[in-house]
DNA sequence: TCTTTGTACTTGCAAATTGCAAGTAAATAT
DNA sequence: ATATTTACTTGCAATTTGCAAGTACAAAGA
């Protein structure tokens, strides 16, 4: 169980000594919009991520209640990890990074996401989060 | 002037080629929220940022088209960095940090902005928009 | 004019983190 | 019985960070 060192009260700077680095938020994007679930499913992603740093990130945020780790219903030696309400209250905070990523670099994302997003942002945020639920609760 | 080395083409994976470490959007929170914006001022920040790591970020910053520096109207010696229109993009990412943050975890934030937040985020991202133009426009 | 202060860095170095390659271990499939 | 899948662990080099100190130049004060 790690604790949190908070480098000041400030709830931005509590929120990146969480969240603030390369890969925790590609995790859990994954987990959001992409139906990642497993280890295995985190460890293919485009960006590589180094085996190390995925059990490191995937304990912290197990540590900080953002997901959960339950053995798989299909196989004991396989883990499921699922958001909590904690890491489903981050979607708002990944769907901004896509609009501003989108916005200003070039980049690639399903249109019809893109879409969804522009026009009725707060509506398809409570969308993903609905669906988050509803896998956490399979 | 840095090049942005792209882990892949996700808008997210990008934002957090650019954002993602403990200290840049800190920059940005205290450009937006807290009225700096000189070297100083940044370095008197609660949270105690090392002085070549602010250096670098400015450099990040500015190299990417989120910043601008330039000399200050009162004195020669002194700098004043400005925010872009990339740079007013980030302030919805920073608002849903403040919420996450003060939703989850121990801290201390301005009553009357979290309200503002709460209560009317839109309205009030507008108007940090807009108070961001201003500044960058003295 | 000389000194001090303010502002913005630069430098050096130890510590921590990351990235990469390889190896391990238990459960499952053949 | 053997091979494969899944989830790690380990070792090590490279990079990044954090800390302390020093530099450079403009402005203000004596």
């Amino acid at each position: 169980m790690k604790e949190l060192k908070q480098r000041s009260t400030c709830p931005v700077s509590t929120s990146l000594d969480v969240l603030g680095d390369k890969w925790t938020l590609l995790i859990l994007r994954d987990m959001v919009f992409a139906d990642k679930s497993t280890y295995g499913q985190f460890l293919q992603s485009a960006e590589k991520i180094a085996t190390n740093v995925l059990v490191d990130r995937l304990a912290v945020l197990e540590s900080h209640g953002i997901l959960t780790k339950v053995v798989a219903s299909d196989k004991k030696s396989k883990f499921t990890y699922s958001l909590t309400e904690k890491g489903i209250d981050t979607i708002p905070i990944i769907v901004e990074l896509i609009l501003w990523g989108t916005k200003h670099w070039p980049t690639v994302i399903n249109p019809v996401l893109l879409k969804e997003l522009q026009a009725e942002k707060d509506t398809a945020i409570q969308k993903y989060q609905r669906l988050a639920r509803q896998k956490a609760s399979v």
